[in-house]
DNA sequence: GTGAAAGCGCTAACAG
DNA sequence: CTGTTAGCGCTTTCAC
């Protein structure tokens, strides 16, 4: 039955009609196995004629499938973190959808996976992404001992998951390197959680570039960890106490407070200081001045982890992917 | 087949294992239909020794229901809306889990439905929620022509539709009023889109406390479809030239654009002038001064919705939920 | 109180 | 190239 009453067509009913057999119509419809040019075209107009819509669920009875993926939601987060979720899902579903896949979200925290759990028992699920997961991540545990396909967005040390992920390495080697290259001296770097992969490689892009600027007498504080508000009030004293010149900021959220900060110390920005920012996004955008820093595309990697998994899902082999597809966004906070 | 290789077990199994009818585990289950006490307790021991889960797909194609429930999210999103909505996403899926329902995430635009109907048409979802929907909607006629059930979170002049939401008049009245009570004089309104019904009640609210306090000396001034930053500048500049003391904004994020514009100007808040807003969030909360302004739960009202829709499904009658659970933030942003 | 049997709508051998 | 037959795992009459 539809919802608005009218009976919907079945194989069945189609075959009737057009006095074949069932088998013939599925085939006409999956398109495999042998069937001929004429009867396929044959059920091709009486289905659109019809607005004939398969049921998924005797499909997937029958195939033991879903056609859902599973997106787990981090629970706890930060303003800084909705933007780039946000963007993902958005070319999560996208590519989902082109591929006659659906969506079914849930929450995860560190030590709550019972949603994900009753979703892997329900059956409800084909596969699962995962995304900013942490450096030891117990949802993949778990994810492996099920034996349920998943991608990660986001990058981790184990070997065995296959991660999507934008090249925060090279793009925040990048960024230091400009600054370097702008004659910059006395940097300050200031990042959050060091147990996220993400900041380990924003670190790791960041320590590069001044390993290939030897012999010249720059300095660089860090302050990692950096998660509370007094924590940041603190660094940004720290840094303007020993001479800082520029103000690398690990992600958005960071920057917006450490600009604010600035500002209530009318320190000028960029004539006292310069600030950049290794992740920008809509929390930075009306800031004045206009934050120098990197842009990265959540809705292409949100769809290319999203066709992977689907990939897995058929059975192709596929390997990581590391996105080369960022921006420097250049402002003016920079002298 | 579970995923991880063993088999799981089907009713037909539990049925020869325990020398029953697969007739008879269906009912123990389902508690529908007679059968002794002592059979169930067994059926229950073996079911949770042997951890035994239902195959949903199955038990969907028999009762022609996919125990998922659709959430529609707007693609089109200001980072204002984002906090909103992603605390409604948590109290939905919360909801739906505790009653053994799923959320399948899906998106939309005024003008692309296209998600929608697939979902519909595949037969994915047993309801929907829609969200912040504006006061002309097209998906609700959509909706309604497909008799799909569904719940709306927020508000509109439709009474057909059932709608789950704050009470924004009663709210921003009572706000009003405390600032009126304070002995501010000059008003500024600067409020978004009045395409969305939620801003059309917040004017409302603003406008009844207003009429109940007669022969006051007090003036207000309205700036409306504020939408561009050029706009609020604009706005901010108008409303200081006619010596306001008081700036009301409609959301958190003209208020933060509005902090911003005051900052800039070197406007003291609130030596200079009071601000308030209708709509207080994450997107506020670091601010200094600390913005008084009205806080809602949308987890609570997204579960609620999500009740609602279930109670809906299961054939209840349901009547709207205007929740009067808001609170008002006071900060130090009111003189 | 319990069971046998039919069927939800589709796919997948296996024949022809 | 097409049809027959048997399920997928569960619910649901209808008997007993």
């Amino acid at each position: 039955m539809s919802q608005n009453g009218q009976r919907s067509y079945t194989i069945g009913d189609i075959a009737k009609e057009l006095g074949v057999s069932k088998t013939t119509i599925s085939r006409a419809i999956s398109g495999k196995g042998r069937i001929s040019k004429e009867t396929q075209e044959r059920v091709r107009q009486f289905i659109i004629e019809h607005n004939y819509q398969p049921n998924i669920m005797a499909k997937g009875l029958a195939q033991n499938k879903t056609f859902n993926i599973g997106l787990a939601m981090p629970e706890e987060f930060g303003i800084g973190d909705l933007p780039f979720f946000q963007h993902s899902v958005n070319g999560i579903c996208q590519t989902a959808a082109q591929n006659d896949y659906d969506v079914i979200l849930f929450r995860i925290t560190s030590d709550n996976l019972s949603q994900m759990k009753r979703i892997i028992k329900n059956h409800k699920v084909d596969g699962i992404i995962l995304t900013r997961t942490q450096c030891d991540d117990y949802p993949v545990r778990l994810l492996k001992e099920n034996g349920i396909p998943f991608v990660v967005i986001g990058s981790s040390l184990d070997t065995e998951v296959t991660h999507a992920d934008n090249d925060h390495i090279s793009a925040c080697k990048m960024l230091t390197e400009l600054l370097l290259n702008r004659g910059l001296k006395h940097f300050a770097l200031i990042g959050g959680n060091m147990e996220y992969f993400v900041n380990k490689s924003r670190l790791r892009g960041y320590q590069m570039a001044f390993e290939e600027h030897p012999g010249e007498e720059v300095t660089s504080v860090t302050y990692l960890n950096v998660i509370k508000e007094f924590q940041i009030v603190k660094a940004v004293d720290d840094a303007l106490s020993v001479g800082t010149d520029c103000i690398v900021c690990m992600d958005d959220f960071i920057c917006s407070r450490v600009v604010a900060q600035l500002s209530e110390r009318s320190v000028r920005i960029p004539d006292d200081v310069s600030v950049a920012t290794f992740y920008s996004s809509m929390l930075l955008e009306h800031n004045n001045p206009l934050i120098t820093g990197l842009e990265f595309d959540a809705a292409k990697i949100g769809g290319i982890a999203c066709q992977m998994l689907i990939d897995i899902l058929d059975g192709k082999h596929v390997s990581d992917y590391v996105s080369p597809d960022y921006r420097l966004f250049m402002g003016n906070s920079v002298k």
